[in-house]
DNA sequence: CTGAAAGCGCTAACAA
DNA sequence: TTGTTAGCGCTTTCAG
């Protein structure tokens, strides 16, 4: 391995001086010149570690991801990955398998690895969170769910629900179905459900409730067991995923949307463009939040929260009450 | 910032005890005990910079991507992060956007980073690609793509052709479509419809091949093209992307998918079962190659080529001839 | 503009 | 079992 010193060594100056060229610190035009050809030849990389030793920053940014394979985590990790390759960051990725204890665990990690900061992204966020990211000296942003105490940026899931109620009400439909997941998740099993609920009920419209869980199978299998008998014509399904599998379902099940029934999501992947009909949804800005929160992090004004707004994107996959 | 020498004075031994304590070397139970607490009482974390500098491993395995919105690419994290969880190692990710210049500088930078090993999840492997990779003391090991030099794992590529070829003849085809992608890409363009078109010709089955790119939306658009006036009753997509924008496209035409012709793909994408009809596929081993690099380069014996085997997934997309 | 010297926090001989 | 000592590769005073 070729160090500093022997840089400095045949350059025929000191190493503090070799630094000083490194840093842009002032160099006489000739010196720079000889260092950078004795650079150039021997293709010389500074040590990070003996750099970050000293230097406070390591140009690492730490992600705390619940699972990999999740298009949300995904357009996430490229807002970040996006900004961080213009700063010049790396990314250092921690998945937990949706498993706290190795959440906590993460955070330490992280911190240890003096990472510039760290972005969680959160299903859950306990008491035992807090009490750890207030510990440790890394700043901590919270991404997707609202946190006492903690900087955080999270999307507006309670607008979402109120968007697609007032699609479903623009539409004319008079009995809708919501397929949901459980109130544990409070952004999408709860608020998303709210807004949904709030809106339709100041109107009158007939909402009867369904659960399932993020899965698409299990929506599926859900699907299978009450479209036959679905006297609903709108289906609102909380996920996009959900909405998969119901799509899945209604075709298995010999429906045809929304000629039978009118069936929407939540989140905006790709996925509700790559099926027949294309599914309508509320597109949620994870890409942008990803973005959003790497630049202001590293614009130093991270603190607070932040709530993203929604935006309702509307496909082939629902129609008005009338064109049944 | 608490450092080993905090930790040393106040239970009154020298840091290299407290070193030794980090590191499982011999110390007293009585020193044990006390060490222990002060650890515990100042929350103590051991600097990784400073550990590294010395110590060559760094724990940090380096992986480049060619893009993170990929069921592919997210497969193979998840195998990587398995084990590296496993061995407690962290997981660098490096995204390059498909753009061949952010991939060289990838490696560059995780060289710089002093990961233990480089993972290169390749589409296209040049002789500059070759000459950095021989340049650095780095371990690199390349997924996806055979180098020669440089070792490697990769599927077989030629073998996927082959099973789907023989699968369309088991179920009676005499009039194949084939939708492929440019040869450039060798593993995919080139060896997979070599497959098929080996296996095919042999047994004297006609085949008409088209063109298009890795999107979902091409496919689409080209299948709203031929479909309609398609003579073959079984279309081979080379992908399963393609195969879901064919999929899509026929349900637009107003074609019946197995009823009106048969469709396959590639891959194994959790996607091919979230459609109706889920799609026949070849699961290439994505997760388990992930799993596989690593394992290897921790036992030491990651040098040569390594070809893993594909697996003929049949599914409700493709049917006998005679059922049409 | 340049060099000497003192660390950053930790590990690893080597003696004791 | 323990402490002393000498670095790892780099940055940063502080004199010159």
């Amino acid at each position: 391995m070729i160090t500093i010193n022997d840089i400095a060594k045949r350059a025929g100056v000191a190493k503090s001086t070799v630094s000083r060229f490194l840093n842009g610190g002032s160099v006489s035009e000739k010196t720079k010149q000889k260092i950078r050809e004795i650079i150039q030849e021997t293709g010389y990389e500074p040590n990070v570690f003996a750099q970050s030793l000293k230097a406070k920053r390591t140009g690492l940014i730490g992600v705390i991801i619940p699972r990999l394979e999740s298009a949300a985590t995904n357009s996430i990790l490229k807002g970040i990955d996006d900004v961080a390759h213009i700063n010049n960051q790396r990314v250092l990725i921690v998945n937990t398998n949706q498993e706290e204890q190795r959440e906590l665990e993460a955070i330490r990690v992280l911190a240890r690895q003096k990472v510039d900061c760290i972005v969680l992204i959160a299903t859950v966020f306990k008491e035992e969170h807090r009490e750890l990211v207030k510990s440790i000296e890394t700043p901590v942003i919270v991404l997707g769910q609202r946190v006492e105490d903690i900087p955080s940026v999270s999307y507006d899931d309670y607008q979402a629900g109120r968007l697609i109620a007032e699609h479903v009400m623009t539409l004319g439909h008079k009995k809708v179905a919501y397929v949901g997941v459980a109130a544990e998740d409070y952004a999408v099993g709860y608020l998303r459900q709210k807004g949904v609920e709030d809106t339709l009920v100041e109107r009158g419209v007939e909402l009867e409730c369904y659960q399932t869980s993020f899965h698409l199978k299990d929506a599926y299998q859900l699907g299978l067991k009450i479209l036959p008998d679905l006297t609903a014509t709108y289906v609102i399904a909380a996920t996009d995923n959900i909405a998969l599998g119901l799509l899945k379902a209604a075709y298995a099940c010999n429906k045809r949307v929304p000629k039978d029934f009118s069936l929407s999501g939540f989140g905006g992947y790709e996925s509700t463009t790559a099926v027949y009909p294309t599914i309508t949804t509320v597109k949620f800005p994870y890409e942008e939040a990803g973005r959003y929160v790497l630049e202001k992090f590293n614009q130093d004004d991270y603190a607070g929260e932040t709530i993203l707004s929604v935006k309702l994107l509307v496909k082939k996959s629902t129609d008005f009450y009338e064109n049944r």
